[in-house]
DNA sequence: CTTGACTCTCCCCCTAGGGCAGGGTCTATA
DNA sequence: TATAGACCCTGCCCTAGGGGGAGAGTCAAG
């Protein structure tokens, strides 16, 4: 009882193109090729070899595996630790891709409170009353620039307990270009200490908030919107000032800086 | 600041095949390319690019993908949709693997137990005490060899109830060629009734045992020595008796029939 | 004898690069 | 200024598991 390269593939479910190719690789040969016409011919036994391989790939086995399975000779051990060999392997594709899975939600959660954010913008001068906040910080003095390389370290050690924007305390009274005494922090939801990094309680009271939007050298302006609001009302202004970095270049692109968002904050003397 | 592509593979992480690859791909394209000799040189913004293009490599996005979102300028709502997608594509992979291992699992399972009853066989005519079991059978009239159909079809429906090997009861005083009365059974967790299949308990006692090693053909011979044995003794033996298959054609591979272990039990009469 | 369904081999395509060959280029040192 | 060693170019072949198609030959039924 011989079949057609179509009607085995029909029987067997594999392709006519994958049964060439098995055959190519010597994997699944045909019982009979006619040698004048080249056609090949199947029998019942390479229906029983084809359902092994069929069963074998589903399993994700590499054609290479198979052949070698195949020509083993069948060995219960070898079988045995061959599936073990391709768990372990499937295994580990799972847990890579569980890991590339929860980076991705980390950074889709924070796009996503990043696109909120512009939506909810304000622009204009406003008191607001604010909360104590658990932060981590690490203080530092030099310019404003060198804090792009202070956050990436913060974000790697407290990791997961980091529950909102990342900001920067100004201790200074004014203006310094280069030996400015900066904090930059996250909140964090637990008290985790680790060497350099002072986690506290950053107190909370009523504040001047204006959001910022557009680059940061123009940072300035805004800042001189604030200082005319207090004059008018009569308030003292505390040290530090603070800047929530609510939209800046993304974890992916740059993005424009036209539309980065950054809050500052600066607490009323009462 | 220029870079040749050997420094600015050094410091994007990128190998010098992935950056000719991008430049020719479109994706990223070295700021000047020098006309006589072909060499490329990058800059800072090239850098950027490469960034971005790595991060989102690490998140298994294709490199068509990748060009598409870097021409698609950026756009946040864009980016979290790709982002969710991917995700959901990461999530496919990881639910499809996981049903493999779970399949997998059983199937390591179960060929290590047929393994293990190859290194413990006796082969001598026993007498046993068997418990109660927990069966799910389907009863037909045919050939022996219509069980084949019938095991399929009992091991999707009951699943992972499944709790041990498949056993055939044999009703028939003698032996049958072509209509015999056959239930065909697997050991069960639980009662779980579907339509056309019964599921009892079938009933524990004292038994005589033989454990056949070889090709189904020759079970007669096996028969025959629990029947000299039970002369000898002078039981009286009950119908149906049961075949135990321990191992027999693997779930993949066919198997060497010589090494097929079939217990036979039937019970005595007390 | 014809016709439609099948089959053959050969070739190119896909991913994301790896490896190598043969030849040209850059830069520092003698 | 010549040259050595490092660097870079293009082009070709390879991976796994096929998909798609071209052009030519074959089978079976009417």
């Amino acid at each position: 009882m011989l079949f057609s390269i179509g009607e085995f593939s029909r029987i067997t479910g594999l392709t006519v193109k994958s049964l060439r190719l098995y055959h190519e690789k010597g994997i699944l040969i045909p019982h009979t090729i006619d040698a004048k016409t080249g056609y090949r011919y199947y029998n019942h036994q390479n229906a029983e070899k084809a359902r092994a391989i069929r069963i074998l790939r589903s399993f994700e086995f590499s054609l290479s595996d198979i052949k070698e399975m195949l020509e083993a000779g069948e060995d219960d051990a070898d079988l045995i630790s061959a599936l073990e060999r391709q768990k372990q392997n499937l295994q580990d594709q799972v847990s890579n891709y569980s890991k590339i899975i929860s980076t991705l939600n980390t950074i889709i959660q924070s796009e996503k409170e990043m696109q909120m954010a512009r939506t909810q913008q304000t622009h204009e001068v406003e008191e607001k009353t604010l909360d104590d906040t658990l932060i981590a910080g690490i203080r530092f003095k030099g310019k404003y620039c060198d804090c792009g390389n202070v956050f990436p370290k913060l974000c790697r050690q407290m990791g997961r307990y980091i529950r909102g924007k990342p900001l920067n305390l100004y201790y200074d009274a004014e203006y310094k270009e280069n030996d400015a005494d900066i904090e930059s922090c996250v909140p964090v939801r637990e008290c985790k200490p680790v060497e350099g990094i002072s986690v506290r309680n950053l107190p909370g009271g009523k504040c001047i908030s204006l959001i910022h939007q557009g680059s940061y050298e123009r940072l300035g302006e805004s800042y001189e919107k604030i200082g005319a609001y207090a004059k008018e009302k009569g308030y003292n202004l505390k040290i530090p000032s603070r800047e929530i970095y609510l939209k800046g270049p993304g974890m992916i692109f740059r993005g424009n800086p036209n539309k980065y968002l950054t809050e500052i904050q600066m607490m009323i003397e009462e």
